[in-house]
DNA sequence: TAGATTGTTAATCGATTAACAATC
DNA sequence: TAGATTGTTAATCGATTAACAATC
């Protein structure tokens, strides 16, 4: 579909954040829109937004602007937001059942067939109207579902070993929030990682060399 | 501290990982490393590590490599993670629970020194020996205690009215798990935003686009 | 010393911004 | 039609990679 040869992922990153304010324009009962208008909203430039889609085709009109409506639902098609992903979640501690309960999988392009977890004590509790099963099921679960896609809200310790299972069991794309760093030894699959301990790191260190509040 | 007048963000988010891959080689008494080798084991070019090392100092030897544990302590230097700032968490609910009780925030530059809620039902209760306290208490709070940071854990809906208040009592760092998109509108706080709806979808694109399988 | 590896400058590559002709 | 705004090419900017002299 893409029509230059690859698009960047720098580019695929910003689909999102242009799906989720087309979306707000659209329940506030705006219908058009121009780059240049959406720029300012989003603080970025009107030239990168017309770039932006651009790599995917022409969804403007000149003069006009864009359809918020139309383009919001293109934009959502590329990121696949229907595509219903068969998807498991291993690991059901406070992230996981967290995770579990928080995200609307169903309209981002996954669809949650299953949750696993080694504890005794949990096994067998419901989520989200799903039962927690058994990490030594993964095989046979695997086997008869086929998954395409793992969370992995694991401790890293764990990471590892079931990695190694999941890659071998099929699984395309990993949602990573586990510490384990796997994109070296598997590059054959898709890892999409939320490093949290990373993601605050990095606020440590802004807040610490914060110069924003001198410049205004 | 740092060498060039100003150090990009791309080389800041590399900071925590390399911090990280330096824990592990300590960890497993690695006491040196080339730039070669932890390339390889990272998947980035040796280049670059020299080059992201260099804007901050120079804390290899010529004919040896880094050191490990120093080239860790230094990181962990540069990214403040001794700052102890003191940070409220705003929503007690699924993910800020996960989140207060899953971080590592001393370790991180963080000192939590608050949880905050809307609903009646878990205030007053615990977390991580924290009394959940209600959100009308924040002015009241704030002023005695001077918090720097705040986490959002809070749903969209709640998030403007609140963020208006914390600025006003003079957070300068937000570590922003809500979907509102604040950075336009106040431009002089540090935010680090952790949109795990754009993380998914970017996800679901890349799973509908995997080229990897067949490369290889 | 010789070998290894850094620190740093120069070259390349890619991403962002600017400009403008096409066109609604 | 005239005005507005896109799609797209060209120019700029920044980040990554390569190369190598300095030096441990």
């Amino acid at each position: 579909m893409p029509r230059h040869e690859r698009v960047s992922l720098s580019v695929i990153r910003r689909l999102p954040r242009y799906y989720r304010f087309l979306g707000d324009l659209v329940k506030n009962g705006v219908t058009r829109i121009s780059s240049r208008e959406l720029s300012l909203r989003m603080g970025l430039t009107a030239s990168q937004i017309r770039q932006d889609l651009n790599c995917f085709g022409g969804f403007g009109q000149q003069g006009y602007g864009y359809n918020t409506s139309l383009l919001r639902e293109k934009i959502g098609a590329i990121l696949g937001i229907d595509s219903g992903n068969p998807t498991i979640i291993i690991g059901a501690g406070n992230i996981g059942r967290a995770i579990a309960l928080n995200m609307d999988f169903s309209n981002m392009g996954f669809n949650l067939i299953g949750i696993f977890d080694i504890s005794k004590e949990i096994i067998g509790t419901e989520i989200r109207g799903l039962e927690i099963l058994d990490i030594a099921e993964l095989e046979s679960f695997c086997e008869e579902n086929h998954p395409r896609v793992a969370v992995l809200t694991l401790p890293r310790e764990a990471a590892p070993q079931v990695v190694e299972r999941l890659v071998k069991l099929g699984i395309e794309g990993f949602w990573n929030f586990s510490h384990y760093d796997f994109s070296v030894k598997y590059p054959n699959v898709v890892i999409e990682n939320v490093h949290l301990g990373d993601s605050l790191m990095t606020l440590s260190y802004l807040v610490k060399n914060n110069d924003k509040k001198e410049n205004s």
